[in-house]
DNA sequence: CTAAAATATCTGGATATTCACATATGCACA
DNA sequence: TGTGCATATGTGAATATCCAGATATTTTAG
């Protein structure tokens, strides 16, 4: 349990999952965008978010895209929505989800409007 | 908020934090005791919780007893019941608890039983 | 096959955390 | 005033975490 809370102990994991909470699904590059930060730091707070079972991942052509883990406990689950409702009109949180919904040719877009089923002809890992 | 999760990122504080929430009022000496942990690293782990404003301490003769901050606000609030509440039938929270209960001479108890009134007929442990 | 984009991982250094032990402080009582 | 209990804090070592920059891997486009 304590490891559960160490993986929300980092602003730029709590930046992150609020995110993909609030939207289901993100790939890498919109969280760079959305975040402003270095590449090789989204990744690496998103393989210690996915280490810890919170998140999964799959890979969409060239993206990989990040959700919330299907068996995520549902205690998990509240403190995570609680914790956003929480932040989610502060900074640097509100601006996060500004920057991502001004992003241009954001993959998850693009995979709706070319009719990719999301959902259906995907595994998740 | 990400120093809040900090806070319960580590099991020693999560531990206090359980016995605090669930008896209200506990000493130093009790945790000490009923954790069965040196009592340099509990009175750390004490003062950074209180360094977050989650608890609060007064002291009581020669001890010093912890308990909720008063102004800790309902989120945080939340939060920690909810957690507790998951972990309180788990290892090693039920057995600090049971460990507590069977502690001789609580100063809770001695403090209770004299009426709060601690400089009367209050006898060394 | 090659290049470029997206993503993951390695590396070393800076910083933070945790710990046990020793010591200091505050309080009660004789 | 001295002694002992309860608690806090200083210290240095061990360990963990975080970061930027470099490099590796996978995929798509040409």
């Amino acid at each position: 349990m304590n490891e559960f809370f160490k993986v929300l102990a980092d602003e730029t994991r709590l930046r992150c999952l609020a995110l993909i909470f609030q939207h289901e699904e993100v790939c890498v590059c919109e969280l760079i965008y959305a975040l402003a930060l270095p590449q090789s730091k989204i990744s690496r707070h998103l393989s210690i978010i996915k280490l810890n079972n919170i998140i999964s991942q799959r890979r969409q052509g060239q993206w990989v895209m990040y959700s919330v883990h299907p068996e995520l406990t549902a205690f998990k689950k509240e403190i995570l929505k609680m914790t956003i409702k929480e932040l989610s009109n502060t900074a640097p949180y509100k601006e996060d989800n500004k920057r991502l919904l001004s992003m241009e040719c954001r993959p998850e877009i693009t995979l709706r409007s070319t009719g990719q089923s999301v959902n259906e002809n995907n595994t998740r890992v």
